[in-house]
Formats: C-alpha cells, sequence, structure tokens
DNA sequence: TTAGTGAATAATTTATTGATTGTTCATTCT
DNA sequence: AGAATGAACAATCAATAAATTATTCACTAA
C-alpha cells in the first residue's frame, strides 16, 4: 500500500467515525482534516468532493453486506431452497437491524443515492447475482424447475422487495415481516419446485437467526475441509 | 341530501380543484372560503380542520379505484387466473398514471397518510380483499391449489408491492415494470395452480390494456344480463 | 335554533440575514 | 518535482424576524 493510499485510509476511517456518530451532513471537512492532521485543502487531493468520501464509504459497505450474503452460498450440507430461504431471510434481518441500530448510515446511503442513482442500480444488481447463482444450482441439480433462469432471477427480486430496508414501506414488526416473507416464500417455492406426486411443496419456515459470524465460520470450515 | 350535506359537498368541490390545481399546501382556508361564498369560519361547521378535507377527498378517491378493480370481479368470461392477472396489472398501471399526470394526488395521499397512518393500513386492506376473494372463487373452482388463502392473500400482496406506486421506488419504464411483473405473475401462478400431466404452468402474457370504461361497461352488462 | 360572520389569536410558513462550510488556488515546504 | 498549506470565495445552513395562515369564538342574521 503505498503512502498515498495510506492516508486515503486515513480520511475513510475518520470520516466513517464522524459520520455514523454525528451524521453526514454535520461533520465538516475541517474536522476531518484535523482528525487527520492535515488541511482542510489537502483532503481534496484524495477525494473530489465531500459526497465522494461518503459514495467510498457506502460502496464498501455494501459490499461486505452482499460478501455476507455470499457466504451462505459456500456452505455445505444445504438444499437450494434452504440457500435461497436463508439468503432472503438474511437479507430482510440484517437491513432491518440497520435501520433499527444505525439510523446514520440509513441517512449515509440515501443521500449517496440521491446523488448517485448509478448507485443503487449497481448494488441491486449484486443482490441479484446471488439470487441467479442460487437458481442456478437448483436448476442444474434439479431441485428446481426454472424455465428460464435470468427472468425468474427479476421475479424473485422483485416479489421480495418489500423485505429489503422494509421500514421504509411499513412500520410492521421484524417478528410481523418474517411470518409475511414466509408466506410468500411458500408461494414462491411452489412456483419453482416440482410437486412430487401431487403433494402440494411444504411450507417455508422462518429460519433460525443465525448469526453473521457463525454463517462466516460455517463456510469458512467448509473451505478449509477442501 | 340535506342542505347543509350540499354546502359540504361545496367546500370537497372547491377543495378538490385547488388542491389538484396548485396543491394542498398551497391551498388556504380562506381562498377555499371564498370559493364557496362564505367565510373561514364557516368552513369549520363542516370539517375539524384543513386536513380533514383532504381526508375525505382521499378517501373517497381511494374508493373509487378499488371500485374500477372491483368491476373486474364481475366481468365474465374470465378465469380467476385471467382476473388476478388484471388486477395486478389495472393496479399497477393505474397507479403508475396517477403519478406521471397527476402528481399533486400522491403529494395529497403522503400528507394524509403521514398525519393519518390508519388510512393507509385501511387502503392496504380493501385492496387485499379483492385478492382474496379472487383466490377464494379460483379455490372453490378448482382452479387453484391454496392451502391456506388467507395467508397466501398476505404473501400475494406482499409479492407485488413493488408495482403499486412504482415510481416511488425504482425510476423503470411502465414497460418495464410490465415485463417484470409478468416475470413475478409467471412464478405466483406456477405456485398456485396445480401442474397437469407434469407441464409447467405456462407464462403470463402482458394484458392488454383495456381502459377503465370498458371494464365497467363489460361489468354492467353483464349485470343487467342477468 | 341553526347558519353564518369576521376579527383575534395561535401556529406555520416564508424571507432575510449572518455565520458556517465546501472548495479552490496561489504559495510554501521537503 | 510532489506534498501540503491556509487564506479567499462561493455555496449552504441556522437563526431570527416578518408575513401568512389555520383555527377559534363571541357575535349577528334568518
Amino acid at each position: 500500500m503505498s503512502e498515498s493510499d495510506i492516508t486515503r485510509e486515513k480520511i475513510i476511517v475518520a470520516a466513517r467515525e464522524r459520520f455514523s456518530h454525528y451524521g453526514y451532513p454535520k461533520t465538516t471537512i475541517a474536522e476531518l482534516a484535523e482528525d487527520c492532521a492535515m488541511s482542510p485543502g489537502n483532503i481534496y487531493r484524495f477525494f473530489k468532493g465531500k459526497i465522494d468520501i461518503a459514495v467510498e464509504i457506502a460502496r464498501r459497505e455494501a459490499l461486505s453486506a452482499v460478501e455476507v450474503i455470499e457466504a451462505v452460498l459456500d456452505c455445505p450440507l444445504r438444499s437450494s431452497r434452504q440457500r435461497l430461504e436463508e439468503v432472503v431471510f438474511a437479507d430482510l434481518r440484517y437491513t432491518f437491524h440497520l435501520l433499527e441500530n444505525q439510523p446514520k448510515t440509513l441517512e449515509l446511503a440515501q443521500i449517496v443515492v440521491s446523488d448517485r442513482p448509478q448507485f443503487q442500480i449497481e448494488s441491486l444488481r449484486r443482490e441479484r447475482r446471488v439470487f441467479q447463482r442460487i437458481l442456478h444450482e437448483g436448476q442444474a441439480s434439479g431441485e428446481f424447475m426454472v424455465v428460464n433462469v435470468p427472468a425468474t432471477t427479476i421475479a424473485l427480486h422483485g416479489a421480495t422487495v418489500k423485505y429489503r430496508y422494509a421500514q421504509l414501506f411499513t412500520n410492521q414488526t421484524l417478528a410481523e415481516l418474517e411470518r409475511e416473507l414466509a408466506h410468500v416464500m411458500t408461494l414462491i417455492m411452489r412456483g419453482l419446485m416440482p410437486t412430487v406426486e401431487g403433494r402440494a411443496v411444504v411450507e417455508t419456515r422462518i429460519p433460525d437467526e443465525t448469526n453473521v459470524a457463525s454463517i462466516a465460520a460455517e463456510a469458512a470450515a467448509a473451505a478449509a475441509e477442501k
């Protein structure tokens, strides 16, 4: 890491701290400069403007969120159905808790998106890729019966919009949303899976709220085994 | 209609005109009073406050929107699947055009909801009832295979959230949203309908954009025939 | 009694101003 | 040269004052 990369990191660390404590608007460039023991002007050698610092932080946040979810993909001993359900519920819970505990993170995201609409589009695309991978897997193993994977990915994503950043749409509790999402997933699963001997596909059960660390650990263990 | 009901109507008509032209905030009670050739004070004999005039207008708007959709239920010669699809697409198109052509209507709705959260809850409930009726019908006729109608109603409603007032979530075009919704409905239909001889349920096609008048006329004709 | 008034008041909104902040750049350091 | 500064300027924000508006109510008219 070059000297100037280190300085850049220092700015990001200071900004993340201040943004999450006091919020983006209340954080001044002068303060960031002071935190980094430099002059305000020097910040502009590393970022084109204040908003670009926020964009970089939000970008990393979004990437690490998707990585957490992708960890589910690397966990062994799971059917495609289980994977899909875990991913969707993880999304609901992760974003729900985020809005509940870190309101400043949402504020930051909203500011970034209103300034850079492209940011949201790319975040959604990354999310969809996870769905698509699971559908492909399920398709290949014969567990799912998907006629058109890209179209179904879009459908799946569209049908679960309400369960990402749910508090933006409703003031239901997490428990209510989980019950509702279970019904949605039941419906979707009946659409994805072939019926065996005329018996309806069994209902989706709300998965346990495994924490992020344990999923990551499980995935790491599986990787090590290989 | 009593004398005082007529006066009340006069106020509502004047308010609707001004709200849709200049918006709720820019309309003053004094102006409404002048339109109705009365004093500001007298308005308060008919409405508790300014916001209550807006609530009444929004309530009527919401009711008539649901009535339009309910007209689909009374149309003959339609399978439950067709009904469901027509209702969902009608919802997308109706709300899309509303936001596109009548931005003040959205503004009004947002003001009412932020002041009276119950208003939104009841509007959603009315919408869900339409879904529930269709599911019941389909269930009864054997066209649908629904294990739990209330749960499936909730699922169906939740899965189609994005396609009501879609511009609040995305800046996709109507055509894009229609294609996407078709995929969602295909997925849902595969979840609702029994598979016949192992053949996948056929994809949802985007229905023609029949106008409201023609649906209402069709329903009326059907009613007259009986 | 019921319908309506309009001036008085309380609540909000808008305009104005002064202070703060983001950004630039000529200049100084290393 | 590249790295960093900090004063200067423009843009934005916060605080306050001014104006407008919602709401009330004592009162009049029918």
